[in-house]
DNA sequence: CGATTCTTTGAAAACAGTCAATCTGTGTGG
DNA sequence: CCACACAGATTGACTGTTTTCAAAGAATCG
């Protein structure tokens, strides 16, 4: 299984396998029920999660009660609360999985250790945030142009493997929209093809 | 001037006094007109930009030739398209000042080499990106669940030194609203206080 | 002052949300 | 194997919000 990761992390800088052996022994493998909450708001996040198979979302709760998901994480991502991480505050966010899923977890401590010894994992580090920013500021840009029907069908060319893998109504909340205008988008946009 | 950068730096992280001259010795100071470009779209974002006075805006046109503001850059922030320069690409945005602004310019090359030098350069331009990171997963979840009067209040509370020097109809587009809205709703809500 | 930019207003239309009921598929336990 | 519960998706009718369009009113700047 551990290759899965493996193959993510030289996707993207050079690793001895050395090193790579001194991150796998770094680490635990966890597998997780559907539905299990692996993250609660109140509580800290202080771990790297690896997805090397499975589905998990980051949502919160407004004030009214209504959840809220901010992000998906399936096979080959990571899903985390970085605000949490970084600062070592309670998280507003709950993450739980939407299937039956198996990670890698390294702790914040052995992370950060392991970043130290090994430059390239450093550099990876960095890119992963990197990418995340830039994702995340594409999504701005759709968020306050996109009507809801242009948003939905970017999330499906862009995010297909998600697209079909969670429920509708899951798609609706992180587009910012209802899951019955988000149905009769999808109703209207199947006949058209 | 380039004492207010001194004092934003210092403020994150520790530094010499000869690494600060280092730093200062790799650097322009600019001055730019109002209404003056400083990226266009199609060009690549090559530097990094620190706005010691004045103010900016990063904006891009949708296919029906709408913009879109993306992010305000005032004192003591900075300014950049994070996606061009990171990937050397050109750039689908547009950066103009909104008011006459000085700003002090390192290019990649210079700041990749002062990073290198100094450690602590290094670990002040991680925080940044942590920071806007998080800012930015903070204004998609405003984004996906408030209405229009949450988000325009939101904006006001949190960054009440933009709120008060840009146009309204910039705020508008910067929450994805229309302008006619955010004029109706401003009134309402200054007729209840 | 004239020109430009920015803001406001009203009326109509488009859009999206809410509520309530129904339908569908899946999985569980008797 | 069936009955049932449950999560998810759909539909219709209605409500409410937001946009659009057009016009006019401020404010700012050279």
């Amino acid at each position: 299984m551990f290759e899965i990761f493996e193959k993510h992390l030289r996707s993207h800088v050079a690793i001895s396998d050395e090193d790579l052996e001194l991150i796998h022994a770094g680490c635990v493998k966890r597998t997780i029920r559907k539905r299990q909450t692996i993250l609660q708001d109140g509580d800290v996040w202080r771990i790297n999660c690896f997805i090397a198979s499975g589905c998990f979302r980051l949502f919160r709760f407004d004030n009214d009660g209504i959840d809220h998901t901010l992000r998906f994480g399936v096979d080959n991502w990571w899903i985390s609360d970085q605000e949490s991480y970084n600062n070592e505050k309670r998280s507003d966010y709950n993450i739980e999985a939407l299937a039956a899923s198996t990670v890698f977890i390294w702790t914040k401590e052995k992370w950060t250790e392991l970043m130290e010894a090994i430059p390239a994992l450093k550099r990876f580090n960095e890119i992963l945030l990197a990418k995340s920013y830039e994702a995340s500021q594409r999504r701005i840009f759709s968020l306050i142009s996109f009507s809801a029907e242009e948003k939905y069908k970017e999330f499906q060319n862009t995010y297909p493997n998600v697209f079909n893998r969670v429920p509708l109504h899951m798609v609706a909340s992180y587009l910012g929209i209802s899951r019955e205008t988000l149905s009769r988008i999808r109703k209207e946009a199947t006949k058209h093809q």
